[in-house]
DNA sequence: CTCTCACTCTAAGAATCCTTAGATTGAGCG
DNA sequence: CGCTCAATCTAAGGATTCTTAGAGTGAGAG
């Protein structure tokens, strides 16, 4: 070829030096948490933080690694600076990961694996069933996230009660009708923890088996901004 | 829940735990290299050793550390010790890291860039066109990975001429069909460099933009064995 | 049984990554 | 401008990870 002198064994490792820094931006724990917090909409630095349970400098570290392996791309917004996901290709490989980490799940974590069965026994809802039923108004579907990720994208229709005001507001419910439950994923806590107190409140209650992510790359309708009272 | 007493912050710092460790076994680009090999077909650690440019300890090392990822697994064939790509779900991660990845090459890597770009002047095929040409005996598909690739699987009906053969073997290909080269993946140098070798010895060639493990994937035929003659 | 071969394990030094505190930057506000 | 706040940068330590050499293991051959 033209003048660069480049051997083919220069661009295989060049090639998977590029590749490798992909796979090390999720090679830490607190970074796929960053990324799942990110895949509910955009946030700045201190709200990922706080949400990761992470220092304001520690978070932002972990941020740049995750910049500059083009996962999340930043934009600023007056004092603050708010981190998206870059491009839909990362929610697939978050997904791959997952679904990779599915086979390990049931073998090493007892703890992960009693918590998730026992909450499988509560027979978890799909997407398109829960799209039939919510429209046809037999079931209340609950949104137990955060107000910000609620507001920044949600389930059209979903009511919004935060896990932590769950307990507090649990009288806003109705009885008779079937309350699905959905958070972040289907690994996520919220949901599971959310119907678990619904079932002591008497509340025929269900979770969601994906999440918003999933629902949104779905290409299902997606509603934006907080609700009204 | 039962006796157990397990807060969902546990529950959830050991499931990004078990996700992480996953991210960690494709944050290193040997095990990435290692990876593209074993979705060739298994092999040994000697070879995998070889193939990667690896001394023997570091491969088994290495492979050790996929294992424990479950993204590989392991079978003892005599003194040997067969490796293998544990799921049809690692395709789909290591093909969604250089998804990612691709976004980044194009603008960090001028090397890498100048490489294929250069290349994708060569038109490249797709897989579908392929078969159909492939079928009507319009062209001759090559495939030129090393011997053992080839005999853990290959395209039905192609040829195999490891690139290292090529341009001693150079005759044994028609001056008037048009070739088409195929190896490893999208990112594959073999297949390139062949097209290049055959160009200069007024070959018509092309290079296949899939490699066999993408070929595979897509449910199309596969055959296995060595070449006759 | 002993020997060999393919592989794994162990230990140690080198390199990389992570976290933290403190300094710095950059935008908005009075 | 000078102040504040969100975020980043820098430097230092502590913790992982990587590589290498050398010892150990297990299967097959003689």
């Amino acid at each position: 070829m033209s003048g660069v002198v480049t051997s083919p064994r220069e661009v295989k490792d060049a090639l998977y030096e590029q590749f490798a820094r992909v796979g090390k931006a999720t090679a830490h724990p607190k970074r796929l948490e960053l990324l799942d917090l990110l895949l509910q909409g955009e946030r700045s630095v201190e709200e990922l933080a706080a949400a990761a349970h992470l220092s304001m400098t520690s978070a932002s570290a972990q941020l740049q690694v995750l910049r500059q392996a083009r996962l999340v791309a930043t934009q600023r917004a007056g004092k603050r600076v708010l981190y998206r996901i870059a491009d839909d290709t990362v929610y697939t490989l978050v997904r791959a990961i997952t679904e990779v980490a599915r086979a390990r799940l049931s073998e090493v974590g007892q703890t992960v694996r009693a918590y998730f069965h026992a909450r499988d026994s509560l027979e978890p809802i799909d997407a398109e069933q829960l799209r039939r039923r919510a429209a046809a108004g037999e079931v209340v579907v609950l949104d137990v996230r955060p107000s910000a990720e609620y507001a920044a994208g949600h389930i059209p229709g979903a009511v919004s009660i935060p896990l932590d005001q769950l307990a507090d507001r649990i009288a806003d419910l109705p009885t008779g009708t079937e309350i699905v439950a959905y958070c972040r994923g289907p690994y996520c806590v919220l949901a599971a923890e959310a119907v678990d107190l619904l079932r002591h409140a008497r509340r025929r209650a269900r979770r969601l088996q994906v999440g918003f992510p999933q629902w949104r790359h779905a290409g299902l309708p997606v509603a934006t901004g907080s609700q009204i009272g």
